[in-house]
DNA sequence: TAATTTTATCGTATTTGTACGATAAATGAA
DNA sequence: TTCATTTATCGTACAAATACGATAAAATTA
């Protein structure tokens, strides 16, 4: 049976590993890029510049919305995304300790 | 047809997501620990302490070699592998480009 | 009210990832 | 040489991700 065994690892590791899976797609990060750059978040243009389909566009939003990257706010009939730096800087704060801590412990004993 | 559209986006999109991809599993990156904090990083040690069969780790060690982020050296019938340290900061030093160039050209302006 | 616009969700097809047992290859030991 | 040890790879099964078209839901516009 291929079920994962996510629940055998500890939280920290989860959870870097949660983050870095947001962001393992290429269309995600251009995304993140997208919401920084465009005055107004609307899923629409960010579709008109991204090659994918609406569905697909839509599809990737909602996993940087669950992975908690990015929120979402209704207006109209249209939808508004932006980053949350909050979560945002979390995650980088954490990657950040995560290199640190495994250059100072790091004993470079073979290879 | 969920053909990857992978080369429609540019490099650093897609090294930046190869980068997450790699550590997007729990058992990648408690191998990264393992391997920083070990004396010898041999296969075997990893598969006692992971709570997962040897082939499955051997292809996870596989992953993480071929994102670049370890080396492994044949020692004997053992394998020894380590952290690229080299390689690990350029993308750590990548991924704080990309958060920090995003929060500069931020406009704040919905949500 | 009716039509249009916008977006999320559904259904589906295909690809990739995850996990394991079994086996082969390579090395060291008996 | 023969046997044991170690690890990579193969084959397989199942789960999850990726992508699209079609459709439903909600709100604005005519």
């Amino acid at each position: 049976m291929a079920t994962p065994k996510t629940a055998a690892f500890s939280e920290t590791e989860q959870g870097l590993a949660a983050f870095a899976k947001a962001l393992s797609h290429p269309a995600r990060i251009a995304i993140m890029k997208i919401l920084a750059q465009q005055e107004a978040c609307i899923c629409g243009e960010i579709v008109e510049i991204l090659p994918l389909a609406q569905s697909t566009v839509s599809q990737h939003l909602k996993e940087l919305k669950n992975a908690g990257l990015i929120d979402g706010s209704v207006d109209g009939p249209k939808s508004c995304y932006c980053i949350n730096w909050k979560a945002f800087e979390k995650f980088n704060v954490d990657f950040n300790t995560l290199f640190s801590t495994l250059k100072t412990q790091d004993k470079n004993s073979c290879c």
